[in-house]
DNA sequence: TGTACATCAGTGAACGCGCGTTCACTGATGTAC
DNA sequence: TGTACATCAGTGAACGCGCGTTCACTGATGTAC
């Protein structure tokens, strides 16, 4: 960028560094993230992130509730859509797989500020969707059976979604995550969904 | 250690060395662990673990091996002891939570070495250990069925033991992450189970 | 329409740090004869 | 039993690096009057 088009204001740089920070995790992955290289990709002094967002954790943290945010609109748009849990599982492994460095973010909360107010907030919408549609299926138990199937559920695709970026999968089951989460999902309470 | 009990030979660094490693790890996380870190626990200077492992990815690699390796025969154990293919999904998930420093590593295939032949290796003795008990279920069906069911199996499992480490399950389940596995896991297959 | 001033956004130099890796070396061990 | 020698294990100094954070600052913007 030449100076002419590099004013002293960037103008939206809180929301540019979230997005370019995304960018810079899904090239070279979420190790190699710094807030030197960012500002570099930004065309910005190496001090700027830091004046947005305090630290990298705060970063990190503003990543992760943003991803948050985005999971939950995912999986509430698949629920509305099509009224069925497992299509709420489907649209899950695509979140995790359509948006890695997201997903990778919100599951290292070793590296960003979980206390967070806006974050939290996030990821209790995320987790409603996951437990709410649950709670309606017909033959739903207890609450604490209620509680378990939402448990046994998130963690089928969540695992699979993580074996599946780890490249941990067998090849034969093919590359299409969402085919692979619709078959390997259906296991689950396999006896009452004949 | 006084120098008198610190001769110039160690003895058995490469041993030593990755078992502080997973010590290490366990006290102050993955992303801590450093080369020179490390060789100060083991009183040894900070080139020797290089000299052992060839550069930081070796040292990991070993560690993952041995990991694969362990969670082979706690897998192995579980099924001979038993013969009930919940109790397998039961013992990943005590192995995870049991030597979290083991599985993380496992699972950051980043940070290691990946076509490393003892590493392979011992990966599929894991892997055999999954998959191998499932086709022997009764109504296990074609091959392809038998893949996905074990794959369905290993996602479950694999995701609640993630949750579980990362804090993320609601705390209602308890803490018993054995009592956890056994309950949330018998939802797989629920209706071949009864 | 103009001016004073507060506020906000971004700069750039400097700090101190720990890291991984390389390298020529030295100390110890074991083996062959 | 002793000696020569090859091999292996570990040392310590040095390299260059990029990082996160701090700080006094400057440029730009908007608002009140």
């Amino acid at each position: 960028m030449s100076p002419a088009e590099r004013p002293y204001h960037h103008g939206d740089l809180r929301h540019a560094a979230i997005q370019e920070a995304v960018r810079a995790i899904a090239e070279d992955g979420l190790g190699a993230l710094s807030l030197r290289d960012l500002a570099r990709r930004l065309g910005v002094s190496h001090a700027a992130p830091t004046h947005h967002f305090g630290d990298k954790a705060g970063l990190l943290t503003a990543v992760a509730a943003e991803g948050y945010r985005l999971l939950a609109a995912e999986l509430r748009r698949a629920y509305e859509r099509t009224g069925d849990f497992l299509e709420v599982g489907v649209a899950y492994v695509r979140f995790a797989t359509r948006h890695q460095p997201y997903f990778d973010v919100m599951f290292r909360p070793d590296l960003y500020h979980q206390d967070d107010p806006e974050l939290t907030e996030a990821r209790e919408q995320s987790s409603s969707m996951l437990y709410g549609p649950v709670s309606k299926y017909p033959g739903a138990g207890s609450e604490r059976q209620v509680r378990e199937a939402g448990v046994a559920a998130w963690s089928l695709v969540h695992g699979l979604a993580t074996l599946y970026l780890n490249g941990a999968l067998p090849p034969k089951l093919g590359k299409d995550p969402e085919r692979i989460a619709r078959s390997v999902a259906a296991y689950l309470f396999a006896g009452s969904r004949v």
